[in-house]
DNA sequence: CCAATAAAGTCACATATGAGACCATCCAGG
DNA sequence: CCTGGATGGTCTCATATGTGACTTTATTGG
């Protein structure tokens, strides 16, 4: 295992490596227990963290917000929709779109799984002090400000 | 697309979130790229790519480098082989263990892809200065070396 | 030395995903 | 108007993935 701290620096993309070693031990473990125990898939789960946040919101937006593929994210709508999860309205001004709203069933469920993923989060930036968690996060917000220069949307 | 800039920081959790957006636009689009042009599977991808950098590692090292699960690496691995781009020897001195080498013609498919990873990379930091690269990568160091504090290696 | 346990890797099955076609609706230019 | 293209969303099909059981080999403790 120090063998593979060694190797990290020894890819030639150093850098997306190190997020995605990071990351993935965040986030893997965290949505596949998520998955099994309460029955969701990744499309459905990011639903719901956007829908908590917002609502009113169609289904491109969350793609848009998640990075998941469209065909994804409709499955995901129609499941979250007959579990009772989700509500759509068509959108009047636009036939072809469809409003989500959360419902309290969707919160409730919502509330059971955050809290580990924030808990997770923090033992993650555990080992940073207060001042290098703020700088990388204005590291991430500018990095993330310049994503539209670089990715086009319709690559996802 | 703004009203996606303005949920960034809406989520519970604002920097996973946020290094999950920036890595998605940077690696989805990439790595399907990859996997429909050459017709490598991720596991073959990173497998590759681990091996260009060190030789004669193990199944288990790749899955710790990359975050896959071993089944996948497995099958990998097994397909790698079969399109002759890695040789694998049993460890003499531990028959489970099989130790893994690359090929030339693994080497030359690495080569094809590597470069598009790496230009992409560049695209994704530009919007960096030379300074914040260099702490925006002390900092990854430091997250990616306190991984074992907070992660189980068998949750992957 | 032997039994119990752990580790490396493979497999079979069910499921989630990616690709791309498809339908309906909207919008812009003639 | 109305016609060609764009956009939102759904569907089908093939493939990749997650899970957990299984085989083989090592190791540890009695």
């Amino acid at each position: 295992m120090n063998g593979i701290a060694a190797v990290r620096g020894g890819t030639e993309i150093k850098i997306a490596y190190k997020m995605g070693y990071v990351l993935n031990f965040y986030r893997e473990p965290s949505f596949r227990k998520i998955e099994m125990e309460l029955g969701l898939t990744r499309p459905e789960i990011v639903t719901l963290i956007f829908l908590n946040f917002r609502e009113g919101v169609t289904a491109s937006d969350i793609c848009e917000f998640s990075g998941h593929l469209k065909a994804n994210i409709s499955r995901g709508i129609i499941a979250l929709e007959k579990k009772k999860l989700l509500r759509r309205d068509t959108d009047r001004a636009d036939n072809r779109r469809q409003l989500l709203f959360i419902t309290p069933a969707g919160r409730a469920l919502y509330a059971q799984y955050i809290p580990a993923l924030r808990e997770r989060e923090q033992a993650m930036l555990a080992c940073l002090t207060r001042t290098e968690r703020k700088e990388f996060e204005r590291l991430l917000d500018k990095l993330a400000d310049h994503v539209p220069h670089w990715a086009a949307l319709d690559e996802l």
